[in-house]
DNA sequence: CAAATAACTGTCCAAGTGGCCAGCTTTTCA
DNA sequence: TGAAAAGCTGGCCACTTGGACAGTTATTTG
C-alpha cells in the first residue's frame, strides 16, 4: 500500500464517537468520481478543487472538509486504484495450465480497461510523470507480483510446455497491449470511426490478443482449440 | 498537420525584413526541449511558464517574447512530435516480404522510443486527456495511414503469406507494447530493478516483440531465420 | 428534549498564474 | 556610422489557486 498522505482517512468522522452516515459515504463517492475526472482531464497540478467541487455539486470548502488537501485526496484515489487490482489479479500456479492462464489474465485485464477506463488512465498518467507517488509500490509489491508471475512461466518453458520467451516481457507486453485500449480509446475509437466500445468489440480485441500473444509463445489459445 | 495557434510562427524574425539569427534558433531549441520536460511532467494546465523558463535559463518574459502563449508552445511542440513521426515512418508495400516489413516497423518504433521518450510520453498525456489538440489529426492523416498499412496487410493475408488477424488490431499491438518502454519507464527500469536502458537492453527487446508478434501472426521473424 | 457531534459553507488570504507593455540593449546591414 | 530591427526584461495587472477558519445548521444519541 502507498503512502496515505499525512494518516487521514476520509472514511472516518471526525472524532469518531457518532458512527460514519450515509451522506459521508455518498459525498465521499461523488467527490472521488469527480477528482478521478478531474485529474485525468488535467493531471495532479492542472487539477482545481473548485472544478471538482463543481463536478459534484458542492461548494470547494465542502470537498476540504472530507479530504484535508488535495494530495490527499489524489493519494487517496491512487490506493484504490491499486486495490482494486490487487484484488483482481489471482494466483497462477505451475498446476496450472499455461494457455489457459495467459488466456484468462489477458481476458481479465481487458475486461478491467473497460469497466474502469478512468483508473487506467489515471494510472498511466501517474507513471508517465515519474511515478512520484508509485516508485515504492513498484519496488515492492509489484517487483515482487511480476518476479512470482515470471518464475511460474520459467517453469512452464523448462518443461518445455511453453515457447522460450522472456517471461517478463510478456507480462510487460500483455500490460501494454490490453491497457492501451483504455488509455489510448481517444485515439483507437476516432481511427476505427466509432463513438464507444460495444461489447462485440471488446471480445474481438481480447480474442485477437490472445491469439497473437499466445501464439507468440507457443501456445494454442483456448477459443481456437478443436 | 495540426493547428498551429493563431498562425504564429516562433521561427520566423518579427517582421522578417532582418534574418533570423543563431540566438533565436539557440533560444528556441532551449525553450521547446525545457517545455516538453516540463509538459511531460506536470501536463498543460499543470506547466508554469515560470517554471519552463527557470529550466531554459531565461527570464519568464523572454519565453513570451518567442511564444505569445502557452497554447502557442504547446501546440508548436505537439507539431513537431507530428513531423517527427511522419518523417521516420515511410511507406510500405504490397511487394515487400510480409517478415521483414513488420519486423522493420517494430524496430524502427522501438529506436524512436528509446531516442525520444519524452516526445512519446507527451503524445501520451494528451491522447490519454482525450485529444483535443489531436482529434482532427486522427479523423484525417492518421487513418488515413492507418488505412493504408491495413490494407496492404490485408493482401498479404489474402495471398496466404501471412496468418489471418485483424491488420488494424496488428497496428495497435505494435504501437502500445513499443510505446510502453517509453511512456512507462518508470514502472519498467523500477521492476527490472535498472536506472536506465541500456543498447542490449533495446536489442532484446526489439528481438522480442518481433519474435512474438510476427510469431503470432503466422510469420518468421527474420533474426530467427537459418 | 438537550447536549454533543457531524456536516456544511461564506469569507478571507498569501502565493501563484498567464500575459501585456514600455523601455532598454544589442545586432544587423545599407 | 547610424538608423532600423531584433532581442531582452522588470514591473505590472486581473485572476485563480489551495487552504484555513469561524460561525452556522443538521443529525445523532443519551
Amino acid at each position: 500500500m502507498i503512502d496515505k498522505g499525512q494518516d487521514f482517512d476520509p472514511t472516518e468522522t471526525p472524532t469518531g464517537k457518532y458512527k460514519a452516515g450515509k451522506i459521508r459515504e455518498d459525498n465521499l463517492a461523488n467527490i472521488l468520481s469527480a477528482a478521478e475526472e478531474e485529474f485525468v482531464q488535467h493531471g495532479f497540478r492542472g487539477a482545481s478543487i473548485q472544478a471538482i467541487a463543481d463536478r459534484a455539486g458542492l461548494p470547494k470548502a465542502n470537498v476540504h472538509y472530507y479530504f484535508k488537501s488535495k494530495s490527499n485526496l489524489y493519494v487517496t484515489i491512487l490506493n484504490n486504484i491499486i486495490t482494486l487490482w490487487n484484488d483482481f489479479f489471482d494466483t497462477i500456479t505451475e498446476d496450472d495450465d499455461p494457455a489457459e492462464a495467459l488466456d484468462a489474465f489477458i481476458r481479465k485485464k481487458v475486461a478491467l480497461s473497460y469497466s474502469h477506463p478512468r483508473a487506467s488512465k489515471l494510472f498511466a498518467m501517474e507513471v508517465i510523470q515519474g511515478a512520484p507517488h508509485l516508485k515504492d509500490y513498484f519496488r515492492s509489491d509489484m517487483r515482487t507480483w511480476v518476479r512470482a508471475r515470471a518464475q511460474v512461466m520459467e517453469s512452464w518453458i523448462a518443461q518445455g510446455r511453453m515457447g522460450k520467451v522472456d517471461p517478463v516481457q510478456v507480462i510487460f507486453l500483455i500490460w501494454s497491449s490490453t491497457q492501451h485500449y483504455a488509455d489510448f480509446d481517444t485515439q483507437v475509437l476516432t481511427i476505427m470511426n466509432r463513438a464507444e466500445y460495444e461489447h462485440d468489440m471488446v471480445e474481438n480485441i481480447a480474442n485477437f490478443l490472445s491469439q497473437v500473444i499466445l501464439t507468440g509463445c507457443g501456445l494454442t489459445p483456448p477459443h481456437l482449440k478443436g
